[in-house]
DNA sequence: ACTCTCTGCCGAACCGGTTCGACGGCTCTA
DNA sequence: TAGAGCCGTCGAACCGGTTCGGCAGAGAGT
């Protein structure tokens, strides 16, 4: 292996000069400069991580808590990580990944050990057990998802109570009075998972408050199931105009359904899903919906979090909760009810 | 932050005593032992991992190296990704995610700085531009896809040759005589890809073999595209009963053709695809399958890969091949073609 | 010519672990 | 009772960087 003391004898200067040339810490003349990064050059130098991050208190490795879970859509969650890792490399910092079932214990894991200069929680239950180890760790972390309290901590999701009144409102200014909203399955919600009845609450409300018929219900996330769901759902309620999705897994089984039954969207009937466009893209998804932007709230908790790491004021600042106005992407499969 | 030295401290030792005591690498009284770790838990002590590294030259870190192309189908990288993670957490390793569209690069940016003890390299082309750095790279370093030169090399891959004749002689048994075979698309091969003409050709010569007809076309890898396509492959070739999937999106798309053609398998049309159980689930395929098991062959390229890391002489013993056989799960959606 | 300043480099300490060699004290044996 | 051997512990060196304080020499000012 080669150290920074064979380049600096290579360029005949002291080990501090070499990392000083290196660093640009401090003034050194061009001429040595240009002998340190020959010789860096020459000898194939790369500076040791564990090394540097012994000596400097920094890995410039971000720990990603990601939770798969059996009853949730797992492609969504790609797009998550996809952003932040792309997010945290393009500021310099590379990933670690952690699957682990227990988050909390692997959190502890890598934080007391310092492997990283912090951590982004993905999809955050409304009581998670990761809060506790995450507030009591050194570094500091940001949140993908909203839990129930967020005092001392930097959460970034999609404003899901606004997204339910936008579905709402943007199907009652077209007329429709009668609605289905098709959630994601109970288990998601009873582990904790908050955005599912956050939005389904605003939702509900929003109808009552526009004198709209909201029929909300769990859907699951599997296909043979919420297709035969949505089939049920289209017979129960023969007079609802108008479709709200909450789940991926209905929104990708959709089209097969409706192509079975003849409808089309918005003629026979308006849709409006929420998910993001490149899941769209991915299953050809031709209705509107609320774009959840995985890969922007990825980026945010990834800016926010290297700005904590890299600036000691930046630390004791408050805490921020951003939670992004939803927008409607229009693919066309809404329009005023049949007549 | 607390180091061994403060356990020494608390526990009345030397640093090198509470090291051994910890590590177990030398004999220790058991009073002392015990002394010492009631100072790790009353302290809170855990090592620093970047100092370990820098002592030991052990990491405890894995490399993973995933690609992501606008034109695959992403939910298939996403189950090697945690295959591989949770077999590394269970030998005691961690990941670091790389994700960058310059693999070579990134994988010459960690083994340099010694950030990993060993890589695993997801996707690899035919002539994958990573393979010769991870070559010159000093730690191991294990593939899942097979490249067209191996050596020096651990690969892991499914043996997609015999998956091709083994679909087509499970039609040909069945009494099938006329077969369409729908690849990825052809975007993926021409970057190298091979797995797919690999399948492909293998296919082909068995079924000349066989006496068999063979339609074989590149399918697109997104849903509307794909679904046309599959409707015009069975309006333009009626008489084939059977069909053969090596396209993931091609095989989430179909229920819904076959639906909308009125069509059902077995009854109507043989089907059998190419994908991972845990996707036949996620997406309710109903459709007999060779098993890509992303899992299985994640774990054994960590297995190897381990080995290599923590035994010096089974760095030197010689490189493996392993391409594991194709196992059909039977989904009930091939039978005899109807007469 | 003398001091003062500034530039550019060096030596040494430090980060937090691990590991090697040595050493004191004890037991066992001759 | 002396010598050998073992057990348990300690001190010091080392891994490969970074960083602080100091110092030599050149140039400027009076």
């Amino acid at each position: 292996m080669v150290t920074i003391g064979d380049v600096a004898r290579a360029a005949g200067v002291s080990r501090s000069t070499a990392s000083y040339a290196l660093s640009g810490k401090r003034t050194i003349s061009a001429e040595v400069r240009q002998r340190v990064n020959d010789a860096v050059v020459e000898l194939g130098y790369t500076a040791n991580a564990g090394a540097r991050a012994l000596a400097t208190s920094k890995t410039m490795v971000i720990g990603l808590l990601a939770q798969f879970h059996e009853d949730e859509f797992a492609p969504a969650m790609l797009q998550y990580m996809l952003g932040v890792s792309d997010a945290a490399r393009e500021l310099g910092y590379d990933i670690l990944l952690v699957t682990e079932a227990d988050g909390a214990r692997a959190l502890g894991r890598i934080t007391d050990s310092r492997m990283v200069d912090g951590v982004v929680l993905l999809n955050v239950a409304e009581d998670d057990p990761r809060l506790s180890t995450l507030r009591a760790a050194p570094q500091p972390g940001a949140l993908v998802g909203l839990p129930g309290n967020c005092s001392g901590l930097d959460v970034f999701d999609l404003d899901f109570e606004e997204a339910g009144r936008t579905m709402v409102d943007h199907m009652y200014r077209l007329g429709h009075r009668e609605l289905i909203l098709v959630s994601q399955p109970e288990h998601v919600v009873e582990r904790g998972g908050a955005y599912v009845w956050r939005l389904q609450n605003a939702a509900l409300e929003q109808a009552s408050l526009r004198g709209v018929r909201l029929h909300a219900v769990f859907g699951d996330s599997k296909q043979p199931a919420v297709g035969r769901l949505l089939n049920d759902l289209l017979d129960t309620h023969p007079e609802a105009t108008g479709l709200l999705l909450n789940n991926e897994a209905a929104a990708a089984a959709l089209p097969s359904v409706l192509h079975a039954r003849g409808l089309s969207a918005p003629a026979d009937l308006s849709v409006i899903g929420r998910y993001s466009d490149e899941f769209a893209r991915t299953f050809s998804l031709p209705f509107s919906s609320i774009e959840s932007a995985p890969d922007r709230l990825g980026r945010m908790a990834i800016r926010q979090l290297v700005r904590r790491i890299e600036s000691p004021e930046a630390r004791k600042q408050p805490h921020v909760v951003r939670l992004v106005s939803p927008e409607l992407v229009d693919r066309r499969s809404t329009a005023a009810p049949p007549t």
